[in-house]
DNA sequence: ATTTCCATCGAACGTTAGTTAGAAAACTAT
DNA sequence: ATAGTTTTCTAACTAACGTTCGATGGAAAT
């Protein structure tokens, strides 16, 4: 026996059960929701049996929480990297873009993680939510100052809050995530028009909005 | 002993009982999910014993799917009731803003139904989704159509694909009920903002966005 | 006051959940 | 081959789940 939560120092095939049990949950947790997956269920589908999860992880709660952490990490370290590699004199709006596109191509492509991070996160037990909490906070962290600099430097209307914005943003792709069908549409389509109709608005070149006459 | 099912003809009590349950309900499943969401915490919160809710409802299955259709109904009458309430000259845009504003307050007032409903929907088992899946497809269908007049009669840039012009816009609106805080800003300043970006976009006036360089 | 119906209780049933632990198997190294 | 270690299985435990049903209290009707 050997304790749980520390990896095995030597053995390769532990790392590979590991790895397909992490599989078969973020599956699960994605399409099911945390309280309709079972331990049972992700044993089956990872071709084990149940009680030989505990040789890889101490509690249900511990496999929930990697799967949690590794979804928001993707999705925080892809936007990270290549808001990294863009040109050091990138202007704003493209770095923005560069965030979108990164952003929702985590999402979309990285699979199951993302999605069930993101669908899971808010029915969780609030103990673990805390665990993956300075994650996330740290990417809004990301997003606002990436927004705040670009209205700093006049690329963003003045008029708008910042924090709103990102919020609407963010939630308009986090949503894809519902919808998404790969067989239907590239990623890329997506990401462009997302930031087509987040620059220019949707009306036609020309003419002007009014605002509200209620 | 009386059919469940049937709701009660003369009894005044069951009526209220009912709608307690059904409140408790959605807002166990608005917070903790379908799976985790038990009859025990429902009779809890309404106050009675979890045995007594089979006097009203038949199964568990039957509450659930109780509060994902008066959460779906509430907002596709909303934003309905808004549409046919507007004088019959107005104009597209002003269509639109008025069923961004009720699409956004029916998610954000009405509560824990159609959060429940819209962070729920995904994960309960598919032999239910079904139930309500002809209300939610008249609803997309109530937005396509509209944003197709709009763009057919040049309100809407034709180089829009409105079927992801729609999917966008309402994941960011469905997105609020993740983050909305009552106590923070009210539900008018979102739908204002939101409509504001839609339709102008983000830059300043006189800017103009050239597109991607990558 | 008695009857009648409505609504709830309380205790139980069978099932399934997460979890545990010792035996068995599979793999490594000698 | 053999011994030791790593990994998986099997079988069971307890708790909690949805659900059932006869008993029970309260309101309304006679």
């Amino acid at each position: 026996m050997k304790e749980p939560g520390t990896p095995p120092r030597r053995g390769r095939k532990s790392e590979l059960s590991r790895g397909q049990i992490l599989d078969a949950a973020a599956r699960m947790l994605r399409r099911q929701g945390y309280g309709n997956t079972t331990l049972r269920g992700i044993a089956e589908v990872a071709g084990i049996q149940a009680g030989s999860i505990y040789y890889h992880f101490a509690s249900k709660d511990e496999i929930m929480d990697a799967v949690l952490e590794r979804g928001v990490r993707a999705v925080y370290e892809a936007v990270r990297d290549q808001l990294d590699a863009l040109p050091g004199d990138a202007g704003h709006l493209r770095r923005i873009e560069a965030a979108v596109g990164a952003h929702l191509a985590a999402l979309l492509n990285h699979g199951d993680y993302t999605s069930a991070s993101i669908r899971t996160y808010g029915e969780v037990p609030q103990a673990f939510q805390q665990k993956s909490l300075a994650l996330r906070e740290n990417y809004t962290t990301l997003w606002q100052d990436l927004l705040a600099a670009a209205q700093a430097d006049g690329a963003i209307r003045s008029d708008l809050d910042p924090g709103l914005l990102r919020a609407l943003l963010l939630g308009s792709l986090n949503w894809t995530v519902e919808w998404y069908d790969p067989n239907q549409r590239p990623v890329q389509d997506i990401a462009d028009q997302a930031i087509d109709m987040l620059f220019r608005g949707v009306m036609p070149e020309g003419r002007k909005y009014e605002g509200s006459q209620s």
